[in-house]
DNA sequence: ATGCCAATGTTCCATTGA
């Protein structure tokens, strides 16, 4: 038994309580994490180190952006990919070294969330974001082994994903082109949304709130964050679950934490 | 009805987030 999670954590040094709060309540195996906003020199190690998280992989950024993977089982740093182009830290991948779970290999991703206007001609962080799929897609199309890719996709695809599918098909994290470029990335490697596979649409698995106090109050959620499998990997998933309670944690992230269990 | 919140560093204001 192998469990995996992804947690957009907004600051992981300023959430040391929440973290710690929930690899105890969920003692996952493998903990990816996106927004850490530090660079790696001021990554919290010490903290991860008491939980039991002596294996780590950090690929920080000074102030904004940044990813690590935080593990019990040995691993190692197997990939960092720049799918923007752009020196962002925005991707991280890992093998896992067993006996665990033995040479899986673990892609920790945070999509941008491509600015308010969708529209690449008006907007360059519109196109910066399509870019990025379409650089994946490309490296999609040539993996060979089986792998998990989770993190912060700021696409919540399917209709049911989000709170009111008409109202935010021009809002950027649901219009038809960003679905169309994530469906896309989906066929190029044939990976299972094991969040839709586990807890099938209608079912709700929201991952994101604003932290807006009326949108909050409307309890107005979109699915952002995913947990993406290659088939035969798939085939070996348990159990998946979003940690929603997490959003209403003192001082929480927006993102809420998803969990998944492999018979590894 | 998407910055009215939250975080960082450029720090008493600007930038970013989705």
């Amino acid at each position: 038994m192998l469990s995996v999670a992804t947690w957009n954590i907004n600051s992981v040094r300023l959430r040391a309580e929440q973290v710690t709060r929930f690899l105890s309540e969920q003692a996952p195996d493998v903990l990816c994490l996106q927004e850490i906003k530090c660079a790696e020199h001021l990554f919290p190690h010490d903290v991860f180190e008491a939980a039991g998280y002596t294996h780590r992989v950090v690929h920080g950024q000074k102030g904004y952006h940044g990813v690590a993977t935080v593990s019990r089982v040995p691993l190692r740093e197997f990939s960092r990919h720049d799918w923007q182009d752009n020196g962002e830290a925005r991707h991280v991948g890992v093998e896992l070294l067993g006996p665990a779970g033995q040479g899986l290999i673990i892609e920790n991703v945070y999509i941008p969330a491509g600015g308010d206007i969708p529209d690449r001609e008006a907007n360059a962080k519109f196109g910066q974001k399509l870019d990025f799929l379409e650089r994946m897609t490309r490296w999609a199309d040539a993996l060979d082994r089986p792998t998990l890719i989770v993190g912060d996709f700021n696409i919540a695809p399917l209709p049911e994903d989000v709170y009111d599918h008409k109202a935010l098909l021009k809002v950027v994290s649901h219009t038809p082109l960003e679905v169309e470029t994530l469906t896309r990335f989906a066929d190029a490697h044939g990976w299972v949304d094991l969040g839709r596979k586990h807890i099938p649409a209608p079912e709700r698995n929201w991952s994101w709130w604003s932290y807006r106090t009326y949108w909050q109050e409307k309890d107005r959620g979109r699915r952002l964050d995913h947990m993406w499998a290659s088939p035969e990997l798939a085939a070996q998933s348990r159990a998946h679950r979003f940690v929603e309670e997490a959003r209403r944690w003192e001082q929480p992230s927006d993102h809420v934490p998803l969990v998944t269990e492999f018979d590894l």
